[in-house]
DNA sequence: TTCCAGGAGAGAG
DNA sequence: CTCTCTCATGGA
């Protein structure tokens, strides 16, 4: 892949592998929105627009300075060989189907306080009011920012919800989870939860350190983990995937540390991707566990 | 009206 | 350790 900059035009061209659509649109990121073939998001305090035409995409930034390409690699995850990711994990008929429908889509490596926000307002709720959420908060302690008459904002700083307090958190529309970001905001503030010193840590350490806060149980450290940390080997259980290995594979009620065990077993070290395209398909197609896909997950490859 | 959503904490046993 | 109940909100 070789990259161009033009003032606050980058190209990336000869991609391989990668689909932008379903990379934005398969439910980790919530703040990128579709504007005709244009994705518009916040990234780095500045408005991105992406486009793809083939196997470039075209970036436009709202700032002067913008976003470097190597970091845009690292947030698209590009630096990645996804096809032999894919190939790992393609160990049977089912997951390849998963795996051929969203061929291109990739775990995004997003910022870090955003990701931690963000998830421990998605307990025990749905992807239309999180993103909702989110927007509110964004309108209400962020800054304003525009872009080709695309207008939004950066996502609030710990320092302004900490000192914003739990009832304006609440005004946005968090429901019980105002306290848990409160909190959350506090102690990266006050240096109590250091960021840095968490992008350094691996998968254990930082899935630990994450859980000490209030809100955040293993699910949502998954999350964090695979989401922005690039922790490959995290395993979010949320509803859907429960449901997933409890119908397709395990075929019974199942607990979420022997769902774990299993996949990590199952689908080895890249268990995250293997999840990604497992969950996404699922959530797409109403008739993920009719009979015609029971009987895929038998024919191992 | 009840159930559900990319769950977690508190309490009981 | 496991099980159960509750938490605030909006859409189905």
């Amino acid at each position: 892949m070789d990259n161009t900059t033009n003032q606050r035009q980058m190209h990336i061209k000869h991609l391989t592998d990668f689909n932008l659509k379903y990379t934005l649109e398969s439910g980790q990121s919530f703040r990128w929105n579709r504007v005709d073939d244009a994705y518009f998001g916040v990234v780095e305090s500045q408005i991105l627009k992406i486009r793809q035409k083939g196997d470039t995409l075209i970036i436009n930034s709202s700032t002067d300075k913008p976003i470097s390409t190597s970091h845009l690699h690292h947030y698209l995850d590009l630096q990645r060989e996804l096809a032999s990711i894919l190939a790992a994990v393609n160990v049977d008929a089912y997951i390849d189907r998963a795996i051929n429908r969203f061929w291109g889509m990739r775990l995004l490596n997003q910022e870090l306080w955003e990701t931690i926000a963000s998830f421990i307002l998605s307990q025990n709720n749905n992807m239309k009011r999180i993103r909702r959420i989110i927007q509110s908060l964004s309108e209400r302690f962020g800054q304003q920012l525009a872009f080709e008459g695309y207008v939004d904002y950066t996502f609030p700083m710990p320092q302004t919800l900490a000192d914003a307090g739990i009832d304006a958190i609440y005004a946005c529309g968090t429901g019980y989870r105002a306290s848990y970001l409160w909190n959350a905001a506090c102690k990266v503030s006050n240096g109590e939860l250091k960021l840095d010193a968490l992008k350094r840590m691996d998968y254990a350490e930082a899935k630990h350190e994450l859980m000490k806060l209030e809100g955040i149980g293993e699910k949502v450290a998954d999350c964090i983990c695979l989401f922005s940390l690039g922790h490959q080997t995290a395993l979010p259980v949320d509803v859907w995937i429960k449901r997933i290995f409890e119908k397709i594979y395990l075929r019974k009620r199942a607990k979420p540390r022997e769902i774990q065990e299993f996949a990590k077993s199952y689908f080895g070290e890249f268990v995250g991707y293997a999840q990604q395209y497992l969950f996404h398909y699922a959530q797409s197609q109403p008739n993920w566990a009719d009979a015609e896909h029971l009987a895929l997950c038998c024919n191992k490859k």
